[in-house]
DNA sequence: TTTTATCTTGACAATCATTATACAAACAAG
DNA sequence: CTTGTTTGTATAATGATTGTCAAGATAAAA
């Protein structure tokens, strides 16, 4: 065996192709055409690529991004490509034209509870959706998603819709929030966490909510949904390895501290449990170590506290990397 | 050192294959051929695995996920495979995604099993998603969401999989069901169908393939969701202007012939009620003017029957854009 | 005891990387 | 519009790497 710290550094194929978006037929034909890089090999031939090697072949996407030909620029000095990727982009600069700004969260919240009225459910999912892709998702959750659910829930109270009406207007966001939380990528080697609500709990929203705030808080969230046994959730908590489990509790019901106990024993003591919801307080601070959260805002500032920041590492070298361009 | 207490925290393989997601073959040939862990031994020769093992594992599968190769990664120590995978995902973000997918229905249908059998949910999404962008819905129901609901039946009927990850599976599926549901252009002047489960019907992946077929066929469909009483599903039915309700019955409870007269009474003659699903039969076969369907063609055939066929004027109308274009 | 789970070993098959060649779409020049 | 060039992708043959399986034996559980 080769000594081992030589190899540390060096990349198989596949991760070139990920990092750099460049196929692998398509790094071997730049190889042999035009030495746009030259690899290391391993004992058995198969290609190893340093940091600077896929550093290089990105200048090179970028320069074809910026309409340079590969046989133009593959065979050039690297600083020499990247002083003519930062002059295409400063090209660009002067033809971009300012893009129109987004509409404001006011109109577009008070044109989906009109829906919501109406019982158009098509158009409900018309409005929210175009107000999903037209901002960030936190900006979603905070602007559009939250107050949302609080009008839905004081129409509801006043008696001017009906348990169908507010059923139907909900059923889209909690698409709306599915279809969010599939869309925020899972992280490799980010903390993992659990999300369901126990049994008799069937209101999810709450716990999509917690999801797709942990999600946008860098963990990995496996979502199980509404309405499961303690025992169940627990099964599934040891077997992914998960760092926390969220609950949401928003009916109250005699049986829950205890299953919340059960709950407690069964997942082993390094695992955190967090419950958040209307009921939170009353049934789970007799639980012991179990943490009841008040809010959305908390719930995301305890995440990142529990986890070990891999932003840092994403952060430094993509500042590496912006050096890299000067 | 040979006493007892030691032995608490050790596992024999197949709880390692549960949470780490690598066969018991798998996990002693990387024993053999890279040491990839070196678990303790029983007094018999069985391996008992640590949970650093466990956690081990679960680092190198994430490693190999972002591209590395098992050669290079299993001999490293634990951090240096902990600073890949961080690395890894952290670069990753910088580049366009060009991930390989296999493409017939057999093979995804495959993954799309193995991923629930890891209890892998964010790849069983991928997976799934990937699946139903690269063909049409219609052949998706057919070809993929349908089978792959049968085999999760029968997996869970073998007692292979636990309630709670058969629920994780679902909700994937459901999730995607609804995406596919929204993505369906709603055509004016179609006819209305409200598609929604009874009070205590909570499996609502029926009612979910009932909405799709109905949107394939032409019709505008309003989804309620599951678990509504008759009153509502009849408001809403009345409100819309339904021509149509349809309902999935999976579970047998004794109240539910009554609910089903009651709605027919609210609705008024006019509104054709279908059901189906498991239980439909036994449910709703005595009362009057209830329709059974036993499978979904049937339906489909059904619905546009019932619907005057707007599929000609569709065409018509995109055929007059085409022309206008020139 | 009987049945199920695990062990070791070796072989095998599937996957992936390599090279070389070929081909077709896109592009530029005439 | 036709040419020739550039360039991404596909194919086939070969070897390296890696996952899976079978057989016979032992251990653990029922």
């Amino acid at each position: 065996m080769a000594n081992p710290s030589e190899q540390v550094d060096l990349h198989p194929i596949q991760v070139v192709v990920r990092r750099s978006g460049v196929s692998a037929d398509l790094l071997r034909a730049w190889e042999k055409r035009y030495q746009a890089v030259t690899p290391e090999r391993s004992d058995g031939g198969h290609r190893l690529y340093s940091d600077a090697d896929i550093e290089r072949l990105r200048l090179i996407r970028d320069a074809m991004n910026g309409g340079r030909r590969i046989g133009d620029v593959a065979s050039l000095p690297t600083e020499e490509i990247a002083r003519l990727v930062s002059e295409d982009a400063a090209e660009q600069q002067l033809a971009a034209p300012s893009s129109t700004a987004s509409e404001d969260a006011a109109s577009q919240l008070a044109d989906a509870i009109a829906a919501v009225r109406r019982a158009d459910q098509g158009e409900l999912r018309v409005i929210l959706a175009r107000s999903l892709f037209s901002r960030a998702p936190e900006q979603f959750t905070a602007e559009i998603a939250t107050p949302f659910m609080h009008a839905l829930g004081d129409l509801w109270e006043r008696g001017e819709l009906s348990a169908a009406h507010e059923h139907a207007a909900s059923e889209v966001m909690r698409r709306l929030m599915h279809e969010m939380l599939g869309m925020l990528p899972p992280r490799e080697g980010a903390p993992r966490l659990i999300v369901a609500t126990l049994s008799g709990q069937r209101h999810e929203i709450g716990a999509l909510f917690a999801a797709t705030a942990a999600a946008l808080a860098g963990w990995r969230v496996t979502y199980l949904g509404s309405d499961l046994p303690a025992p169940d959730i627990a099964r599934v908590a040891v077997d992914v390895g998960a760092h926390a489990i969220a609950l949401s509790i928003t009916t109250a019901s005699p049986g829950l501290p205890d299953e919340l106990s059960l709950l407690r024993k069964r997942v082993g003591s390094t695992i955190r449990i967090l419950v958040g919801g209307q009921q939170a307080e009353e049934m789970a601070s007799a639980v012991p170590q179990v943490e009841v959260v008040h809010d959305v805002d908390t719930f995301s500032d305890l995440l990142r506290e529990i986890a070990p920041s891999r932003t840092n590492g994403a952060r430094e070298s993509r500042a590496a990397a912006a050096r890299a361009e000067d």
